[in-house]
DNA sequence: ACAATCGCAACCACAAAAGTTACATGACCA
DNA sequence: TGGTCATGTAACTTTTGTGGTTGCGATTGT
């Protein structure tokens, strides 16, 4: 798959449940509809509720569903949940040899980082049930 | 080494060769100076080399030059020259099933789209002298 | 008891990227 | 002319990230 099949997923699914919240779902269902598997889907979801985006229950009648009403869920939420940092600072790793690229590796780190920042306030600013509501849906 | 390791050794070296514009290096030198090997080096220098970025030079005294001077060299101009696309819209792969996965789809596009060009405003506003400059970075 | 479900660990497979080697080409110089 | 230093490139290997798969323990409800 692609780089961003994760936040992909995440996203996707939590579009999914916004439009029946009270439905629980097991990561079965889930992975049918994604087309993946199931320990895939448990593996990203475990992380949204890590972050506390998503409860899971064991047992009979168990499965996912969301912590929280869809219209306070944002898309930057997800994406920290995820730790998936697209515009990752880099090389932070090697310690620079001359004071020029201890001076360049700051500068362009900070210029990232500000970058960063910018895409995480877009993602503020929609929520999942942005995402999901511009139709009536009843999917299958 | 990471992920965004091409832009970062592009941005790096680009800083160095701002400082000193007159002076000609070989891969050799950087890619020692940035800890990899030449022939990564001439593959990442190729690219800004296509845009416009950089000359280069075979024989004896070859090596590698800014095309022109660093205040007319900006980080959009970098970022474009490898296209990275930080900010991969990723998943236009498979054509949703249902309808949800439609709307979803279209949304998180279009947010994301919006991100990469602002992202490319903003990288447009800093040349590489500036990440040079020891300080006075004056980000917006 | 039993079945359904998550949690998790240990793998395998695949792809992307860096690193490496090798060699051809071109430029300069003695 | 011959030698050396550089880029340009192709081919290969190594590393790394990620999805997929299997297996099993833990937990919950009937």
């Amino acid at each position: 798959m692609k780089r961003n099949s994760r936040l992909s997923l995440a996203l996707h699914t939590l579009g999914h449940m916004a439009g029946d919240p009270e439905r629980t779902r097991t990561s079965a269902d889930i992975a049918e509809h994604a087309g993946t598997n199931p320990v895939v889907v448990r593996r990203v979801l475990g992380k949204l509720r890590e972050a506390g985006l998503l409860t899971s229950e064991k047992g009979h009648a168990g499965g996912w569903r969301l912590a929280r009403a869809p219209e306070q869920i944002t898309l930057a939420d997800v994406y920290l949940a995820l730790d998936e940092s697209l515009v990752a600072t880099g090389a932070t790793e090697q310690v620079p040899s001359c004071s020029v690229e201890h001076v360049l590796q700051r500068k362009v780190s900070s210029v990232l980082e500000e970058i960063e920042l910018n895409l995480i306030e877009r993602l503020a600013a929609t929520t999942i049930a942005e995402v999901r509501d511009t139709e009536g849906v009843a999917h299958t």
